[in-house]
RNA sequence: GCACCGAUAGCUCAGCUGGAUAGAGUACCUGACUACGAAUCAGGGGGCCAGGGGUUCGAAUCCCUUUCGGUGCACCA
């Protein structure tokens, strides 16, 4: 149940009806009409801007149609009120027992409800975090890894049939870099001394892998050329990289469906086949790009290379598919990459980048959509940096000094649902603060705990009312009269209930899951209000002695409030709590 | 030099793709615990929406421009 939508579509058979009697132009498009909550609670219960979008094209002054949709909408029994305002607003006020009605519904539907149909089933793949898998994930991947994971989780509520892949860099010469590394681990366990050199990565967490490898090896590859262990530990330390980075997800609650290998790309062809699917448009040439304006780096040499004209496709400089001694750039295997995705049928491709990565995003979304024809769109996110505090100074990461901040640390120092909810209560193109005092101050200073603390407060409640022998099952819930509500206080809690199915799918249509935070944290404002309320005015107390009806109906209001605060943590990953003491 | 992102209350941020008098939290000042959890609530002050132009009935929101911050800029991934 979407009360919005209901009003919505009942103002656009008030319209065509309108048409239908001569008072409209039959040629109206209403795609920009809107059915939403006004700014000012004290304006009405929801407006709608059809006068105002419409007088344009229908030639009329936006009050006159306000006023004949104005009579039109007042004779549905849902309307007790439809009053024109401003520059020509249509204010409307709903019948106490419309919103009501929404409690009964939530309980019913519980950690399914505000699901909506709005994806019809499409196709939508949604990469995150694609780490290269050369160590222990840190702070900017969570990021990306708590975003990503909670857009998904949104869409699939939204009605999409979604997708969550890691595309894992095991192609490139990092993999080697890789190697070489745990090759100095390996002899370190075998005994030796070793010097990690520049160009080899120095973190502890090879340690594990030497002593494994030596587990494997024994002393076979002490002393061997590089020739005879290069590929096999290339193949054995991204298995272990891998292993590690599906521990760091899983520790915050993310999990993919599909793990893509870069290195699957390669001798299948389909690294050709995608390139050839360009040169067939007419897109790949042999060229010499333009040395960069502004400043020229020291080695700059005019060089012919396979170029990609993806300024055909919005780019702002054509890019190298290969470099100039033929072998691939990194960009060839990303377009074969997005082909795959596109030939696995997608109708929507969601990319979510660091951005570090900014500089990509003009050429793969002009690689997609010369691949798919302009007929998937690309939408990629990129979640800025995040910025992290501690005692308010800024807390500097140097993996010399060994104050990396991994994945690991934090959540082992603030734990996954404070993490989650941290980084999703913003939006992913803002950077963040993330402050390690703040975020554990376990206060009304840190919005994780406001919302939590209104789920527990509202079972506190339910365990108090069954102490006192009233029936909170959800059948009597469900069967309560909510005619014994009706108070402007309870009314506000149900009409921010009523929000909830809306508000998930300008989420979802925006790709935007922090909206659910704020929405949750203004749900539990209105709770926590009305709570206090009860201690002036009794009437407003959720218990109410010898009356069990009326303590059923108020229960069951604040019950469809924690079943909506359940959906909504549920997207975003985070576990509500039933009790906080 | 170019591209992308950002700039909203002292501070941290929302602002529902153009709507009504720009909102929360925090901090500061007042009040509310002898009944459901005070990790809460009620009230108050606090704004040139970075500056300037434009588009229109109407702009924090769209376009242009300037300033300041962040990120990235030939074969590395």
């Amino acid at each position: 149940m979407n009360l919005f939508a209901d009003i919505h579509s009942l103002v656009i058979d008030a319209l065509t009806q309108m048409q239908s009697e001569g008072t409209l132009p039959a040629d109206l498009d209403f795609a920009n009409v809107t059915v939403e909550p006004p700014r000012d609670a004290l304006h009405g219960d929801m407006a709608t801007n059809a006068a105002m979008v419409l007088a344009k094209a229908a030639r009329m002054k936006p009050r006159d149609i306000a006023d004949t949709l104005a009579i039109k909408l007042a004779a549905d029994d849902r309307i007790t009120s439809a009053d024109v305002a401003g520059p020509g607003f249509l204010n409307l006020r709903l019948a106490p027992d419309v919103w009501l009605s929404v409690i009964p519904d939530a309980i019913k539907t519980g950690n399914d409800f505000g699901r909506s149909t709005m994806g019809g089933g499409k196709k939508v793949n949604v990469e995150y975090v694609s780490a290269n898998p050369t160590g222990p994930l840190h702070v900017g991947h969570t990021r990306g890894a708590v975003f990503g994971d909670a857009l998904a989780s949104l869409l699939d509520f939204a009605g999409y049939n979604v997708t969550r892949e890691y595309y894992i860099n095991d192609g490139g010469a990092q993999v080697d870099v890789l190697a070489r590394s745990a090759y100095l681990r390996y002899l370190e366990a075998n005994g030796q001394e070793v010097q990690f050199v520049d160009g080899t990565y120095p973190g502890d967490y090879l340690v594990e892998v030497g002593e494994d490898l030596k587990a494997k090896y024994g002393d076979s590859l002490v002393g061997k050329p590089e020739s005879e262990w290069l590929a096999d530990l290339r193949e054995f330390s991204t298995a272990a990289m891998m292993d590690l980075v599906r521990k760091d997800l899983a520790s915050i609650g993310v999990k993919m469906d599909v793990f893509f290998s870069e290195k699957s790309l390669y001798g299948t062809g389909l690294i050709e086949t995608a390139l050839d699917n360009l040169d067939a448009k007419g897109l790949i040439y042999q060229g010499t790009l333009e040395p960069p304006k502004g400043k020229l780096p020291d080695d700059w040499e005019p060089r012919e290379q396979t170029l990609f004209k993806s300024t055909e496709h919005g780019d702002d400089v054509d890019r190298p598919v290969k470099k100039s001694d033929g072998a691939w750039t990194y960009f060839a295997p990303d377009i074969a990459y997005h082909y795959d995705k596109i030939e696995r049928g997608f109708d929507e491709l969601i990319d979510i980048l660091g951005a570090d990565h900014g500089g990509y995003v003009k050429r793969m979304k002009a690689a997609v959509s010369a691949l798919s024809d302009g007929k998937v769109p690309l939408d990629i996110k990129l979640t800025q940096l995040v910025r992290l505090y501690k005692n308010g100074e800024p807390f500097k990461m140097s993996k010399r000094a060994g104050t990396f901040i991994t994945l690991h640390d934090l959540v082992k120092l603030v734990g996954a649902d404070v993490t989650r909810f941290v980084m999703l209560t913003r939006k992913n193109d803002a950077p963040l603060d993330f402050d390690f005092d703040k975020v554990l101050d376990q206060s009304k200073d840190n919005p994780v705990f406001y919302v939590q603390y209104a789920y527990a407060r509202i079972n506190s409640v339910l365990r108090k009312a069954n102490e006192a022998g009233i029936d909170v099952s959800e059948t009597a819930l469900i069967a309560s009269d909510t005619s014994n509500l009706g108070h402007d206080a309870e009314l506000a809690v149900a009409r921010k209930i009523a929000e909830w199915p809306r508000l998930l799918e300008l989420a979802a249509k925006h790709n935007e899951p922090h909206r659910i935070a704020f929405y949750l944290y203004e749900l539990a404002s209105e709770f926590h209000s009305l709570w206090n309320r009860g201690k002036d005015d009794p009437d407003l107390r959720f218990l109410q002695d010898d009356k069990i009806a009326v303590s059923q109906a108020k229960i069951s209001l604040i019950r469809a409030v924690s079943v909506v605060i359940s959906a909504g943590l549920g997207i975003l990953g985070v576990t509500p709590m039933e009790e906080m003491r």
